[in-house]
RNA sequence: GUGGCCUUAGCUCAACCGGCAGAGCAUCGGAUUGUGGCUCCGAAGGUUACGGGUUCAAGCCCCGUAGGCCACCCCA
């Protein structure tokens, strides 16, 4: 065991995960960009306060995830790691006046989230998310103009048969309404909960709805649904986004059981699921709107829809897929090859090889170097097995100022004199390219 | 935070009833002084996660801790 590993819930994105993840996040962004969304950036930790207030006291991510900075806290600072980037998004919204700028403002953040739970498959302490932010806008329209891009997300990076589920949670003028009924409901039916949801009734009562809990089948058909709990204005809402859904063609699943973890979400929420995996810690990306946020954050009265996609959990939806699509395995693939390695066994060559790869480079090739000094043999056998099409041996025949210009795919080679080798080698490697 | 399963080389895994810790892959070296992805040979790599206990003897049995995984919880 080495003395050091990562911490718990944390892990090292090695090579392997870190470059199809950046393509991820490069696919998103392009898509975002041209929806007319613009990248920004905000601290990975902020005041405690602001998820407190933002993401509400009595939620889990607040209660119980939240990974304090410790440093100061004698001074009277209170920073917590970001669990989820809206409420920092809105936090900076309301310091740089956004209110002023062209509305809705729309951002985009890709990086790191933290919460402190239990860590499995897919569910990290630290993990990372691409986000996307629409504030400003009320209607109807601007929340099926996100799902539709979320939708074509998951599509373009070769998960076409995603799940979205859909559902409107209310808002504060009719949610109270409905709350009171749903749990004088309950209570007339608490003999018959378990204890878990007897907490609930008392902490979380919309996750009732929700219970896995075999014993709670009976109980919640008869619960009131909270699609008809909605008021006019919601239900107007609701009713206008699936319709522009639809006319998109935007296939979605209706469930009025789904329910958001944060209190900042108002009306329209969805998540996403991979296509086979009913599994519920699954979801590959989710959003909502939060016309409340802005206001609770100190700003003027703003409404605002957002999507977060995990990227980890994408990654592994694509990993575990067997059908990948073409897509998918160029999301995958390895990094390619270099054009060529610049090898050689002689100590006395080491700078002459360092020279010419990095004069290969500046003529924009993408060139390896092997400045070892192990014998010839193993460093082709290695610049082959790296998939380099082309070997440059640098040997004897610098003293006439030539070097070898091996193809490694046909197995011939030929001198070339180092003045001309840029030129030769771009030549060699168009002929390549056609043959 | 609750319950359960698991942990042997860098990776994937063996090791009979408790009796000398092994293989494949990967790494490095060798097989004609400077020419290949295959093949052959070899080396290195281990406090059997960590700490205790039982026993003549523990990878194996018992306890604790850590980490991973699964189901909850919750979310991405």
């Amino acid at each position: 065991m080495p003395t050091f590993r990562a911490p718990r819930g944390t892990r090292d994105l090695l090579p392997a995960e870190r470059v199809p993840m950046t393509r991820l996040e490069r696919v998103a962004a392009d898509l975002a960009a041209r929806y007319g969304y613009h990248p920004m950036e905000t601290p990975l930790f902020e005041d405690a306060a602001v998820f407190e207030r933002g993401i509400g006291a009595v939620t889990d991510v607040v209660e119980k995830e939240l990974f304090f900075v410790g440093a100061r806290a004698d001074e009277g600072e209170r920073w917590a790691l970001r669990p989820e980037p809206t409420a920092g998004i809105a936090r900076a919204y309301v310091q740089h006046g956004m209110q002023t700028w062209p509305q809705p403002v729309k951002v985009t953040m890709t990086g790191s989230m933290f919460r402190y739970d239990r860590p499995q498959a897919g569910r990290y302490r630290q993990f990372w998310q691409f986000d996307v932010e629409a504030i400003g806008d009320p209607g109807p329209a601007v929340d099926a103009e996100i799902i539709e891009l979320a939708a074509r997300f998951y599509r373009d990076v070769g998960l076409p048969d995603v799940k979205i589920l859909l559902n409107s949670i209310g808002d504060p003028a009719c949610r109270p309404a409905y709350l009171e009924e749903m749990t004088a409901y309950y209570r007339r039916h608490e003999a018959r909960l378990p204890p878990l949801e007897r907490e609930r009734l008392e902490r979380n009562p919309l996750r009732i709805l929700d219970s896995k809990d075999p014993a709670m089948v009976d109980v919640n058909a008869g619960a009131p649904s909270m699609t008809d709990g909605l008021c006019e204005a919601c239900a107007g809402h609701f009713e206008a986004v699936r319709a522009h859904l639809d006319a998109l063609g935007i296939g979605y699943t209706l469930e009025p059981h789904l329910v958001r973890g944060l209190d900042y979400y108002t009306r329209t929420a969805f998540e996403v699921y991979p296509a086979g995996a009913g599994g519920q810690q699954s979801a590959i990306g989710g959003g909502g709107r939060y016309d409340g946020l802005v206001e609770l954050l100190g700003g003027r009265p703003t409404p605002g829809i957002g999507f977060g996609i995990g990227l980890d959990r994408v990654l592994l939806a694509l990993q575990e897929r067997a059908d990948r699509n073409a897509a998918a395995e160029a999301i995958l693939a390895p990094e390619p090859a270099p054009l060529a390695v610049v090898v050689g066994s002689d100590p006395a060559d080491t700078a002459t090889r360092l020279r010419l790869a990095t004069e290969l480079r500046g003529a924009g090739l993408a060139v390896r170097a092997d400045l070892g000094q192990r014998k010839l043999g193993k460093q082709l056998e290695a610049a082959a097995r790296d998939g380099a099409h082309f070997a440059v041996i640098v040997g004897d025949e610098l003293a006439s100022g030539q070097v070898q210009l091996r193809d490694l795919d046909a197995g011939t080679q030929r001198p070339t004199p180092v003045t001309n080798l840029a030129r030769d080698l771009e030549r060699a490697a168009r002929t390549h390219h056609h043959g």
